[in-house]
DNA sequence: CCGGTCACCTGAGTGC
DNA sequence: TGCACTCAGGTGACCG
């Protein structure tokens, strides 16, 4: 599901309802949802209070006190929800429930994942910065400049396409913004990256910034079911090459292509996408 | 080493 | 209606 406008968007709405507040308790009712044992996950984060939440490439991170967090990776459906303390029973799909105190009040975040892709993962001193470095994120696409862009993509063996989808790239890039950028910039999704031209480079650089940051204005692109904690977004409403497939491009009214790259479908314009 | 494919899950949509 | 099948915003393991 969350790309980086997605992330973005649920860790400031996520940010306007918990920071300050203290992790009372913790359920976890589907263990594997969990990258370690849910003992030493609870363990971890009872009694902490969030003091950041930010996003890193498409996680949203938990930065809770005495160099604790949590980190979270929602794949294609992980979302956070807002409800009642389960006494018996859980809101649907709900996996993990987070009891949030603030002086005298009370609410309950639950992580929500109706395919259970997402993991979460709890860290104590020290721990995050090893996570990290295994990660080995790029940097990140909204925050990159055109320098970082070209550096990154001319040294990347592959297609365009896929070199967007690589996470130690550039972080945060989906299906849809890869596509949508793409599209923006003029440029095929099936293009060797490292042929790239500094010019080419640096309007895929400006049109990526400019669609990621109407997205995140947006609060995301809603396709099926992603929802931020506020509600759904609106993004899916500008997308022009993303789910377009057999539609007129709307530049210069080919037929808009769907294809298979790194395994992701992609469509584009033959005509305009060089 | 690399790209391609599958596995992880569930639900929505489609076509018969 | 119902069933079989395909597809979905991501990523990591596995394979040739």
């Amino acid at each position: 599901m969350p790309e980086l406008p997605e992330a973005e968007t649920m860790a400031r709405e996520l940010a306007a309802k918990t920071l300050g507040w203290k992790i009372a308790e913790v359920l976890v009712n589907f263990a594997p949802i969990v990258a370690s044992d849910w003992q030493s996950f609870t363990d971890l984060l009872t009694g902490r209070e969030i003091e950041l939440v930010k996003r890193i490439g498409k996680w949203i991170h938990f930065v809770l006190t005495q160099d604790h967090h949590l980190l979270i990776h929602l794949k294609m459906t992980g979302q956070f929800h807002f409800d009642a303390w389960p006494s018996s029973e859980w809101p649907s799909h709900c996996h993990a429930a987070f009891r949030l105190t603030h002086q005298s009040q009370e609410q309950t975040l639950f992580y929500k994942d109706t395919r259970k892709f997402g993991r979460l993962r709890a860290f104590g001193p020290g721990q995050l910065e090893i996570f990290l470095n295994h990660l080995n994120l790029g940097p990140d696409a909204l925050l990159a400049s055109a320098k970082d862009y070209h550096e990154r993509l001319v040294n990347t063996k592959g297609k365009l396409k896929a070199v967007l989808l690589d996470q130690t790239v550039l972080a945060g890039f989906g299906n849809i913004y890869a596509d949508e950028s793409l599209f923006a910039a003029k440029l095929s999704p099936l293009r060797e990256a490292k042929t790239l031209t500094l010019e080419e480079v640096k309007n895929l650089h400006g049109q990526a910034q400019r669609i990621l940051k109407k997205a995140i204005d947006c609060r995301g692109s809603t396709v099926s079911s992603y929802q931020a904690p506020e509600g759904a977004g609106s993004y899916q409403d500008h997308h022009k090459a993303y789910g377009k497939a057999g539609q007129p491009c709307p530049h210069c009214g080919q037929v808009l292509v769907k294809t298979v790259v790194a395994g992701r479908s992609t469509v584009f314009c033959p005509k305009c996408q060089k």
